[in-house]
DNA sequence: GCAAGGTC
């Protein structure tokens, strides 16, 4: 018997149109990919019955990428990233998804590709040819090979599709194959030059990268164009007239809207006043509609999921993608917003019966059920609908919304259109008219379980009667202004996204959340996005340099290229040479004229070089703090607008150190090399944690248990000359390695050159100061046998005493007791290991470091 | 460290 390869897009489809195609008579077996293979027999072709095996990849097999050569930012040059050599990369190695394909290919002598019907998929078809090229004789022949073309997951589409089976599309794929290749070449050229030149000038860019995109940057352009409306608005004022009249009395609203000019809304105004009564010239009423919604698309759910839920895209899709793996609703990825025809609504609705929630308007529906509207059958996927009755404590929060909006939404789909009636009155007073409109409710239709579309409450009119005249209460003359447009709202940019055609369904939540990532806009309350300066600088910029840069048409003249390769009425090559050329020229053209957006930089970040080095993260929001060096010396950060003070001297970014504590990025202190040095936290230097340490203090007065730059971890014994201090191993400036006390100028350096030192958990037995740790390279080694590496004390250890130094600090105030016969002056003299032992010569032996601690404690 | 497109 022959056997028979068929390979869908996903695991879920493969389930679906294996239990399909073998009227649920299939095995299962599961591959450690997450990729399921289902077997049957069944007839297939002229071939009489044939073993099956149905299988699925997870979307893409392969990716694309520049060869290893050109990954490197600082070695190559943006601008080869045009023309230099790609290669295609399997998605996600540990799927091992190629072998897993030719493996599942042996043995079969056909093979039948049902992946998505759209260019993707197509793409995806040629992927699985490759993969299985060696194991399937005859693949690309057209004998072997075939692809099914189906519009929906039903018994009749899929069933037809296996009847009518056609070949995989070349055109098609190849203009994926293109588009995946401009995309590289363009997105990563521009992203690489932009990151790195503004990278190095600007210490205050609340960005890591400075990203480009063709889908991403457009995106940003929009809600930079309504903040550019906002801010261009120029508010204009206008009159119109207000008349009250009737019994009850109602404000008429004034035929003409408003009137720009004052003096004529005066005249106006006086011409009304001439008349003491109105004429009701009219009263109309008609029957009008608000159409039931139409079935739901992922589009249109993470529309409502923003404006009415106020979860983002991103999220939302998260919490789709979860319910549609738990089974509770189908596939949440579809541009398809009408039901197919053979589609089981009474079926959905009755599984939606039980609920406690929306039970009683299921229940409603069903026996009042509506057809539903027609709408977009994208050919991909059925509207998403609920699957299977879930109950608010099966889910949380937002997972419970998400799930009982798509339940509701579905019911809505089947009711009724809501119906009200408008009753419109017009009065005439002299040459001007007036209107009074009343609504009233005659049936909430698919209100009534999409509650919150509700309509408002009924409004009242005054029993105007036509021919009669009706007394005027009063007239008058307001004046107002117009407004400036509000915000895009995330629902708002969906919408633009879709019209413009960038992104695309599963895209669309990815590209919003990218420029909020990399701090081009924020989403402030109602959903609104606003763009950050970042975002608004660098849109302005390309508009300086090259609009197109960021015109939602560059993509859709750059789809409508790769259009041509899929229609095949222009050749792969041809298109993407000339395309990579046009744009390989405005990328040198963006290079040479960057300074045009440095311009707009430089008039809202500060220069690198006026900032300092030292620019360090802020914890609370893990941006760049400012460096201000002038006095007081202190870091601001922008976004959170506080301040925190910084000692006196240098100060430097501690390499990548944080602080355990409040995260934010650690700081090395000094005053040279002979004076003192600590690293410190800026937030616990100006707001000690503990309550033992000491306001502007460093690391080493901190008593954090564990943290490796604290006392706990790094202190060595009670401090040589004052009374409360303890010596505190500081490694900021390694290889110069020295003990200081952290709370006196004593200063004992040693082990110059030593590349690591740790402080030990046992203690001198002799003094009572803990152990160290050194080490030096090999071939560096100041230990009189050679040797790389030794542990002991400071101060009693032989082997350390020609390698430990103690002077005072330089350039700093006198210590208490001071005295010159201490410790041999501060010469080499053996590192006051007398006065440490002895306490003879007027020094205290140093304390137990646990003990010391423990005084802190008190 | 980069794009956008699948899917998990």
């Amino acid at each position: 018997m022959k056997s028979v390869l068929m390979v869908a897009e996903k695991p879920s489809l493969a389930a679906s149109l294996a239990g399909i195609l073998s009227n649920g008579r299939c095995t299962a077996k599961r591959g450690n990919n997450g990729c399921s293979t289902h077997e049957w027999t069944g007839p297939f072709r002229n071939e009489g019955n044939v073993h099956f095996r149905m299988t699925s990849v997870c979307g893409h097999v392969m990716s694309l990428d520049f060869i290893s050569k050109y990954t490197s930012w600082d070695k190559v040059d943006p601008v080869q990233l045009f023309d230099c050599p790609t290669e295609k990369k399997e998605c996600n190695p540990k799927q091992q998804m190629r072998s897993f394909l030719a493996h599942e290919a042996r043995g079969c002598d056909y093979l039948v590709l049902w992946l998505d019907c759209d260019k993707e998929g197509e793409n995806i078809c040629f992927e699985v040819m490759d993969a299985v090229q060696h194991v399937i004789h005859n693949v690309y022949s057209t004998f072997v090979t075939y692809r099914a073309h189906f519009s929906a997951i039903t018994d009749k589409d899929i069933k037809g599709a296996m009847e009518s089976l056609g070949h995989p599309n070349k055109n098609e794929a190849k203009s994926v194959d293109a588009r995946q290749e401009l995309d590289l070449r363009i997105g990563c050229a521009f992203t690489r030059f932009q990151t790195k030149f503004f990278q190095g000038r600007y210490g205050d860019l609340d960005s890591s990268l400075i990203s480009y995109g063709p889908c991403q940057t457009p995106t940003l352009g929009f809600c930079v164009k309504r903040h550019d409306d906002i801010q261009l608005f120029k508010p204009e004022t206008f009159w119109y007239l207000q008349l009250v009249a009737g019994q009850p009395e109602v404000t008429l609203e004034w035929a003409r809207g408003r009137v720009f000019k004052k003096n004529i809304a005066i005249m106006l105004l006086n011409r009304v006043k001439e008349h003491k009564e109105a004429t009701v010239e009219s009263v109309s009423s008609k029957e009008s509609f608000k159409s039931k919604p139409q079935a739901l698309n992922t589009v249109e759910l993470m529309r409502i999921c923003s404006s009415g839920l106020g979860i983002g895209p991103f999220q939302a899709m998260q919490i789709a993608e979860r319910l549609y793996t738990q089974g509770y609703i189908s596939y949440p990825r579809t541009e398809t917003n009408q039901y197919p025809e053979n589609f089981d609504l009474h079926a959905v609705l009755r599984l939606l019966q039980p609920s406690g929630d929306f039970g009683d308007e299921a229940r409603a529906i069903s026996s009042d059920f509506q057809t539903p509207r027609k709408g977009k059958d994208a050919g991909d996927h059925p509207p998403i609908t609920p699957m299977k009755l879930g109950h608010r404590n099966d889910f949380d929060r937002d997972t419970w919304r998400v799930y009982e909006f798509i339940c509701r939404h579905f019911m809505g789909t089947i009711s009724r259109d809501l119906k009200y009636r408008t009753t419109t009155a017009k009065l005439k007073v002299g040459l001007e008219t007036f209107t009074c409109t009343a609504n009233v409710l005659l049936d909430a239709g698919f209100t009534k379980v999409m509650t919150w579309q509700a309509f408002g409450k009924d409004e009242a009119m005054p029993p105007f009667v036509q021919g009669t005249q009706v007394p005027i209460t009063d007239v008058r003359l307001a004046e107002s202004q117009t407004g400036p447009p509000d915000y895009l709202t995330e629902a708002e940019l969906i919408t633009l996204m879709e019209q413009h055609g960038i992104g695309t369904d599963a895209s669309i939540p990815v590209h919003i959340n990218n420029i909020c990532q990399r701090n081009y806009v924020k989403i402030e309350t109602g959903r609104k996005l606003i763009p950050t300066t970042l975002g608004i600088v660098l849109v302005h910029g390309y508009q300086k340099i090259d609009p197109e840069l960021v015109l939602p048409t560059m993509r859709s003249e750059v789809e409508r290229m790769l259009t041509l390769i899929a229609k095949g009425s222009a050749d792969f090559n041809d298109v993407l040479r000339h395309a990579i050329k046009i744009f390989k020229l405005k990328f040198v053209y963006f290079v040479q004229n960057i300074a045009s957006m440095d311009m707009l930089f430089e008039s809202s970040f500060s220069p690198l070089a006026e900032s300092g080095k030292a620019h360090s993260r802020c914890g609370k929001c893990r941006r760049y703090m400012k460096y201000i060096q002038t006095k007081p010396a202190r870091l601001y950060c922008s976004h959170c607008e506080d301040n925190y003070t910084l000692p006196n001297g240098n100060v430097k970014v501690y390499r990548e150190f944080k602080c355990p504590l409040d995260d934010f990025g650690l700081l090395a202190f000094s005053t040279g090399v002979k004076g003192r040095s600590f690293a410190f936290c800026p937030y616990c230097y100006n707001h000690p944690p503990f309550r033992d340490m000491p306001k502007f203090g460093g690391c080493n007065t901190c008593t954090h248990p564990t943290c490796p730059h604290s006392l706990n971890t790094l202190g060595i014994s009670s401090c040589v000359e004052c009374e409360t201090g303890v010596l505190v191993l500081d490694s900021t400036l390694s290889p110069t390695w020295k003990l200081g006390c952290n709370r006196c100028d004593v200063i004992i350096n040693c082990f110059k050159g030593a590349t690591k030192i740790t402080v030990e958990e046992n203690k001198c037995s002799e003094c009572g100061a803990q152990l160290v740790n050194v080490v030096y390279k090999s071939d560096k080694s100041k230990f009189k046998d050679g040797s790389e590496e030794k542990s002991g004390c400071v101060f009693c250890s032989s082997e350390f005493a020609h390698l430990v130094e103690k002077h005072r600090a330089v350039a700093s105030r006198q210590v208490r007791s001071g005295g010159p016969s201490r410790g041999g002056g501060g010469g080499a003299a053996g590192p006051g290991a007398g006065n440490a032992r002895g306490g003879r010569h007027g020094g205290r032996p140093p304390k137990d470091k646990m003990a010391q601690l423990a005084a802190y404690f008190v």
